[in-house]
RNA sequence: GGGCGGGUAGCCUAGCAAGGAUAGGGCGCAAGCCUCCUAAGCUUGUGGUCGUGGGUUCAAAUCCCACCCCGCCCGCCA
C-alpha cells in the first residue's frame, strides 16, 4: 500500500479514533471547529497530539486530563493500524504514537514508487495561473536588489506548476516612460554603437552616465531660473541635489573616462536635451516609426542580456509582453474609454483622474480590501496633461489582458509598489471585472539593501547579479576543486556552477519575503549549514551512499527502524506533501527551503551515527538503504521546487 | 499627518493566518570527532525582558487595544 500523503494518513486514523471515543462517551462534539492535530514538542510524546480536552471541558467542571483519560480509554485498539498508542499527558492533551512498523513501511515505499511526482500533491481545481515576474526595466544590468524578485517569482511559479496549475511566466517589459527615453537619447548621442561586452552592462553605463548629465542639466537650468526670482530655499534645495550628482558624475567618470567624456561633449551641443527625451518618449508612445525602432533596439540588447543571465541563473519565461504593444494596439485606450465611462473618472485641471476611494464606498470594499475604516484610498492620475499615460494606468489594461488568458494572476512586485497595485484593483472593481480582482494577488516582497544604503540604478550604485553568480561558482569552484580532485575538470566546472547558482538563489529564497534583506557576501556565499550547498551535499552524499552499495534494497526490514533518528527521518519524509501543500496555498517558498534544510540536517545526524551499507541484519541495511533513497527523492523534490539543482556529486 | 510592512540571543533567522506542553535553527565564540558509506559534515557547551504597556483566555511570540523604533509609500516617476 502507498498513499501520496502518508501524515494525512495518519491524521484521519487519529481523528477516527477520536471521534468514535467521543461518540461512544456521548460528548457533544459540535462544541469543536475542527480535529487539528499538533507536532508534539517532544519527539517521545508522540507523532500527533490534540488539545480538545481542554476546549470540551471548558463548560463542564472536568479537568481536561481526566477527559483525556476517558478518551484514550474508550478508543477501541483493534482498530489500531498505523497509530501504535494513544496516551493522555501533559495537562490534559492525547499524544498519539505512530506505529513505525508500517508507518515507516507506508512513507518510504510511497516516496520511492511516487519518485519525482513524491509530495507534490496535486490542487482539486486546476486553475491557468500568470506569474508576473522579474520585469526589470530594460536599462542596466539585473542588480542583486532586483534579484529577490525573479528568484521568488521563478520558485513559486514551480511550486504552483507542481500544484497541477498551468503556469505561464510573463515578463512585463516596461519600455513605455521617461527612463527608456533617457537611454535611447544617450545612444542615440553615441552613433548608436553595437554593444563591446554583455549588451545590458553596455547599455546600464550608457543609462547611467546619460541620465545623471541629464540630471545636473536640468538642475542648472531651475537653478538659473530659481535665481531670477531669488527664490533663496528653493535655489538650496536644488544646489543640494545638484551637489550629490556632481559628485556621482565624479565617480562615472573616474570609473568609465572615455564614454563619460564622449557624452559630455555630445550632450553638451544640445541646447535642451530634456526636450528631445521628452519628444522621444511622446513619439513612442504615439507609436512613431523612428522613436519605435530606437527605444526597441535598446531594450532589446538590455533583455538580451537578461535573458543570458537569468537563464543562467535557471529562470525561463514563457512569455514577454511589451507595454508598448498594449499602447499601441489601443488596448490601453479602450480600457481607459471604459474607466471614463464609469462615475469614478474625473477630469481635474487637464488631467484624468481616477478616484479609487468612491469605488470603496459604492462598492463596499473596505473590508474586502483590508483597509481601516477611515482610510482614504489617493485618487490616481490615470492621463497627464501632455496626453500620454501614467505606468499604473498601463498596467490596468495589461492585468485585463492578462485575465483574458488566466482566471488567477499573481504579480511578483516589491512591497513599495502596494499603493499602485491597490488601486490598480480597485480600479478592475469599478470595470466590473470583480471577479479579476479577487483574483489577482500582489505578492509583495522586501528590499534589499547594501549596507548604509538603496541600492540604486539611476545612482549606478548597485551590484549585478552576474557579479554575484560569477564570485558565487567562483568560490563553489574553489572548494571542488579543493575537495574532489579526482572528478575531471569539466565535472568540477558543472558542479561548482550547480552549486554557485544553488547558493545565490536560496539566500534570496530562504528568508519571508516580507522581510529587508542586508545584501552581504557572507550572506551569498554561505557555503555552510543552512545553504543550498548543504543542502546538495546531503543529497550527493545519499547519492553516493545508494552508488557504493552497489544493489537494490531487496527485502527491507522496516520494523528494524528502530532508532529515534531512522523514525524521526521518517516522519520528515511523510511532513512533505504537507509543507509542500501549505506552501504553495500560501505562496511561501521559503517554507520549502527550511523543510530541505531540517531534513539534510537530520540525516547528516543519522549518517554520522549509523552506517548503512554495513549494517547488520542485510534486511536492516535494506531498510536503510530504501530510507536514504526516499531521503535521496524527497531533498531532490524540494530543491527543485526553488529551482535549485541537486547535483549526484560534489 | 495617514497607510502598509518589519521588530524574536552579539549578528542572521523559524514559529504568528487556524493560541497549547521545555520559543526551534544558523553564524560567532569555546571544546572535541576522519585506519569507518563524501569533514561543504558530526557532537558538546555558550547565549532569549519574543519592541513596550495593558487586555482576552485554563493557556499568548501568536488574538485585541494603545504606544515606541526601523523601512517603504502617499508623484502629471516607474
Amino acid at each position: 500500500m502507498i498513499s501520496e500523503n502518508p501524515l494525512a494518513e495518519l491524521k484521519k486514523e487519529c481523528e477516527i479514533l477520536l471521534r468514535e471515543a467521543l461518540k461512544k462517551l456521548q460528548i457533544e462534539k459540535s462544541l469543536i471547529k475542527q480535529f487539528t492535530f499538533e507536532k508534539p514538542p517532544v519527539w517521545d510524546f508522540g507523532q500527533l497530539a490534540t488539545s480538545i480536552c481542554f476546549e470540551l471541558t471548558k463548560q463542564t467542571a472536568e479537568k481536561p486530563l481526566t477527559l483525556a483519560q476517558r478518551l484514550v480509554q474508550a478508543m477501541d485498539k483493534s482498530k489500531f493500524s498505523i497509530v501504535k498508542e494513544a496516551t493522555a499527558a501533559g495537562a490534559g492533551y492525547i499524544n498519539f504514537h505512530a506505529n513505525f512498523e508500517q508507518f515507516s513501511a507506508l512513507t518510504i515505499e510511497s516516496v520511492r514508487q511516487l519518485d519525482a511526482d513524491y509530495g507534490l500533491v496535486k490542487a482539486e481545481k486546476p486553475l491557468k495561473v500568470i506569474v508576473e515576474h522579474t520585469s526589470v526595466n530594460p536599462l542596466h544590468p539585473i542588480h542583486v536588489g532586483q534579484a529577490r524578485n525573479p528568484i521568488l517569482g521563478d520558485a513559486v511559479a514551480r511550486m504552483l506548476s507542481a500544484r497541477g496549475h498551468t503556469v505561464f511566466r510573463h515578463y512585463y517589459v516596461d519600455d513605455v516612460g521617461r527612463q527608456t527615453a533617457v537611454i535611447a537619447y544617450g545612444y542615440e548621442k553615441l552613433g548608436k554603437p553595437k554593444p563591446t561586452e554583455k549588451p545590458d552592462h553596455f547599455i546600464g553605463k550608457i543609462y547611467t552616465i546619460t541620465s545623471c548629465l541629464v540630471e545636473i542639466n536640468r538642475l542648472k537650468r531651475e537653478l538659473e531660473r530659481a535665481k531670477m526670482v531669488s527664490a533663496e530655499e528653493e535655489i538650496l534645495k536644488i544646489n543640494r541635489e545638484l551637489d550629490d550628482w556632481m559628485s556621482i558624475a565624479f565617480e562615472l567618470k573616474q570609473k568609465h573616462p572615455e564614454l563619460f567624456e564622449t557624452l559630455l561633449q555630445k550632450i553638451g551641443e544640445d541646447l535642451d536635451p530634456e526636450k528631445r527625451i521628452n519628444e522621444l518618449n511622446k513619439a513612442y508612445e504615439a507609436g512613431e516609426e523612428n522613436a519605435k525602432k530606437l527605444i526597441r533596439e535598446v531594450s532589446q540588447f538590455c533583455l538580451e542580456g537578461f535573458k543570458e543571465t537569468l537563464s543562467r541563473a535557471g529562470v525561463l519565461y514563457d512569455s514577454w509582453d511589451w507595454e508598448s504593444d498594449l499602447v499601441w494596439s489601443g488596448l490601453v485606450a479602450e480600457v481607459l474609454q471604459k474607466l471614463k465611462q464609469t462615475p469614478y473618472v474625473s477630469v481635474l485641471g487637464g488631467v484624468l483622474e481616477f478616484e479609487a476611494e468612491k469605488v470603496v464606498g459604492a462598492f463596499d470594499l473596505r473590508e474586502k480590501l483590508g483597509l481601516r475604516k477611515d482610510y482614504a484610498v489617493p485618487s490616481l492620475t490615470l492621463v497627464r496633461a501632455d496626453g500620454t499615460t501614467l505606468y499604473t494606468t498601463r498596467d490596468i489594461a495589461y492585468t485585463v489582458w492578462k485575465f483574458g488568458k488566466a482566471e488567477k494572476c499573481i504579480n511578483v512586485i516589491g512591497m513599495e509598489q502596494s499603493l499602485a497595485q491597490l488601486q490598480l484593483k480597485i480600479a478592475l472593481y469599478a470595470l466590473g471585472y470583480g471577479r479579476h480582482a479577487e483574483n489577482l494577488t500582489h505578492f509583495a516582497y522586501n528590499l534589499v539593501t547594501l549596507p548604509g544604503y538603496k541600492m540604486s540604478s539611476r545612482r549606478g550604485r548597485y551590484i549585478t547579479l552576474d557579479e554575484v553568480l560569477d564570485e558565487a561558482v567562483k568560490r563553489a569552484y574553489e572548494e571542488v576543486y579543493k575537495r574532489s580532485p579526482q572528478l575531471p575538470e569539466h565535472e568540477k566546472q558543472k558542479v561548482a556552477e550547480i552549486v554557485g547558482i544553488g547558493a545565490v538563489r536560496y539566500a534570496l529564497v530562504e528568508v519571508d519575503p516580507a522581510k529587508p534583506v542586508e545584501f552581504s557576501w557572507d550572506r551569498v556565499l554561505n557555503f555552510e549549514k543552512n545553504s543550498a550547498p548543504y543542502i546538495q551535499y546531503s543529497h550527493a552524499r545519499a547519492c553516493s551512499i545508494l552508488l557504493k552499495a552497489a544493489r537494490k534494497p531487496e527485502k527491507p526490514a522496516y520494523n528494524l527502524l528502530k532508532e529515534k533518528l531512522e523514525q524521526e527521518l521518517v516522519f520528515a519524509l511523510a511532513e512533505f506533501p504537507n509543507t509542500f501543500i501549505e506552501a504553495t496555498e500560501t505562496l511561501k517558498p521559503n517554507l520549502i527551503a527550511e523543510y530541505a534544510n531540517t531534513l539534510a540536517d537530520k540525516f547528516n545526524t543519522f549518517y554520522n551515527a549509523f552506517s548503512v551499507i554495513k549494517a547488520e541484519p542485510p534486511e536492516l541495511s535494506d531498510a536503510r538503504l530504501a530510507l536514504v533513497d526516499a531521503i535521496r527523492i524527497v531533498l531532490k523534490n524540494a530543491l527543485n521546487l526553488i529551482g535549485i539543482t541537486a547535483p549526484e556529486r560534489m
